[in-house]
Formats: structure tokens, sequence, C-alpha cells
DNA sequence: GTCTATAGCCTGATAGAC
DNA sequence: GTCTATCAGGCTATAGAC
């Protein structure tokens, strides 16, 4: 995992790592180049490796910071006083507010992690999938045995429905369009609870 | 639109297709070099060029065939005399199906469409994802007017909810193990229909 | 902190022998 | 139909000047 930094000399770090995430989540990692990443910024490719040590360590640095984050908020549903319904509906939620304030981060996670997590230096994405699992199927079992949620679902593939379209909205949702996360999160949670058949 | 040749010769051809696409569908199609797809077909990369132009053209094969493929379906199901909710379920049932029968294409379509929508040759692709989405926005508009739907639905929204839960379930469906396509296939209806909420 | 220059390797594709 | 050998270009990363 990659070392978190303090604040002073950060910015153009920070930039950097800006700009390298929109590349790497608009044209996969293998496939946008170091030299795509110092265009887009304005310098040399040399002069990348002043800052980072390499690419990986860029998308390290990148997905990690934004995993810390997320499962910082699941960590606070779960252990908030809400009954089970709330607690699934805050978690669909956060994750759209994700979507709309980290797609660089998401997109990235959602494109490369199967690839990326070949390697020893990214086994904790693989941990972090656990975890996440690990969150949705508490939320569901908690949903169930209160009443909240049809007790004839199949637990794990409910679970795989709900994380795979939400977290696939990735791929057609623009922050600042027509379309605000709230709105979409709205419209799933409808569908998702109660259907789309005419009640 | 990649060429579609007669069945003499034709088998050493699929066979060497049939390989590409797994790796393609694996490693992504960037990430697979003609040196990989020679190893596992047990030839040397050279000899693969006496069978095909480029990489780009085994890809284009691979994927212009699979979706000649399933059109022909989809187009079976809109002419069909079933109602509204038959035909989506069919819609559904048939997109399940073929993930089941033809995963690697459907990886290769999921995963590289963006990038390889780039190309000239591949603009059939976004061609076929509009077609596609004519499909489900007929099926849905049909739904509602018929009263089988909920007419408060957002058809936008719920046709991008429905096309992305039935096609990124290639990430984790795997043929031939325990979970069978068709049990896929009810437990989605179920969700997507009655929604997980206790009725 | 950015530049230029380049090492060392991997890539898709070609040419000609068998 | 497959092999060997190789070209030309692109890749990550490094070294040293400024």
């Amino acid at each position: 995992m990659a070392a978190t930094q303090d604040e002073p000399t950060n910015s153009r770090r920070a930039e950097l790592l800006r700009i390298a995430a929109g590349l790497f989540a608009e044209k996969g990692f293998k496939n946008t180049t170091v030299r795509d990443i110092a265009d887009a910024s304005g310098i040399q490719s040399g002069s990348l490796y002043h800052h980072f040590d390499s690419k990986e360590s860029m998308v390290d640095e990148i997905l990690s910071s934004f995993q810390e984050e997320l499962f910082g908020s699941y960590d606070e549903i779960l252990t908030s006083t809400d009954d089970a319904r709330a607690k699934l509906e805050r978690a669909v939620r956060v994750s759209f507010e994700a979507i709309d304030r980290h797609r660089h981060e998401v997109a990235i996670f959602q494109n490369e992690a199967d690839y990326l997590g070949g390697f020893d230096r990214f086994a904790y994405l693989a941990e972090r999938n656990a975890q996440s699992r690990a969150v949705w199927i508490t939320l569901l079992d908690d949903g169930v045995r209160s009443g909240v949620l049809r007790s004839d679902l199949d637990i794990e593939l409910t679970y795989r429905f709900i994380r795979d379209t939400v977290w696939v909205a990735v791929r057609w949702y623009r922050p600042g369009g027509s379309l605000t996360h709230s709105h979409v999160a709205d419209q799933y949670l409808t569908i998702l609870l109660d259907g789309i058949a005419h009640a």
C-alpha cells in the first residue's frame, strides 16, 4: 500500500496524481503511458520520476487512498443505530456519492482490480473486496432477519446484483450532468426495493 | 466488420480464435501479446500471421460474429407475439444464456468496446450499442403502456440498470459451476420485477 | 524540479527457408 | 502451415546537466 504523505510540498504531487487518475480511468492503466501523463501535465516523462518511483506507485497511491476513505464511510454506517432498511439505503447512497466525487478512482478500481490484483503489491485490493462483501452481506442478512427484506432471497446473488449495479454506473454517470447522484440513488433504490412490476 | 468464412479449412482458424478470445477476455486486448496467443496455441508468433492479418483482425472477427448471433435472438423476441412481460423476461434470459455460452465474447465486448470503438474499423460496436438500447427501451415502453410495469419509472435509468446488471454478471458467472444461467436469470427477474423489500 | 538523452526490453508485424 | 530471424517503433525507467 502506498505511503500517505503530509501536506506541505504536496500540491504538485496531488495534481499529477489527479491527472494520472483521469488518464488511467479513461484509457486503462496499461494503455496509459508515462509519456501520456507527462504530456497532460506539461512536463517531460523523465521529470515524473522525480515525484514517483514508477507508474505502479502512482496507481497504488490513487487506489489505496480512495479505498481508505470509502471504507471509513461503510464503517460509520455499520456502527450506526439506524434500522436495517436505513442502513442499506445509506450504503447505496454513499456508493453513488463516491462515484460522484471520485469517479476516476472508482473506474480504475472497477477496470483494473483483476489485473493489478495479480501483483503482491496490490494484494490489499482483494482484501478490500472481501471486506466490501462482508459489509453488504451483513446488511442483507440483517434485513432478512428483521423482516424488512423478503426471506426467499438468494443473499449471495442479491449481494452481487447490488454491488455490480451500483458500481457499474461509473461507466455512464457524469458529475455535473443533468442527473444528480442522489436522483440516480433514488431511482435505483426504488427499483431494488420494490421492483419495476406494477404493484 | 470481419469477413465470415465458410467451413472447409476453417477449424484451425476457429481454434486459434477460441484461444485468443480466452486470453483477450482474461487479460484484456492490449495486455495480450501475439506471443501469448502463439504460446497458448503451441506455435510461434510469426505463424499466426499466416491465418490473420493482425491482432485487431482477430478481435474483430470474435466480436462481430458474436454480435450477429445475439441480435438475431433479440429480433426473434421483438417480432414474437408474446405479451410485454414475457418479452422482457425472454430478453433477460437470452442475455444470461449468452453469458453462459459465449462468456469470453461478452467479457471482451464489456471491457474493450470503449477502447476499440475509437477506431473506424470498430464503429459497428457503437451501432450495436444503440441497437441494443432500442430493443430494451421498446420493451420497457411497451411494458409501461400495457400496464405491466409501473408508470413512475425513469425508463432511461431503468434501461441502464438492467443492461448493466445483466451483462456485468459475466465478471463472476462461470459455466459449469454450481449456479446455472437459468437460476441466475430467475433470481434476477424476481428482484428486478418485484424488488427485495418484504411485500 | 525540469530538461535531454538513452539504455534495455517488449511489441506487432514481415521475409524467406523448409 | 510453421519455423527462424529480424526490423522498426514504443515502452518504463535511469543518469546527469542545468
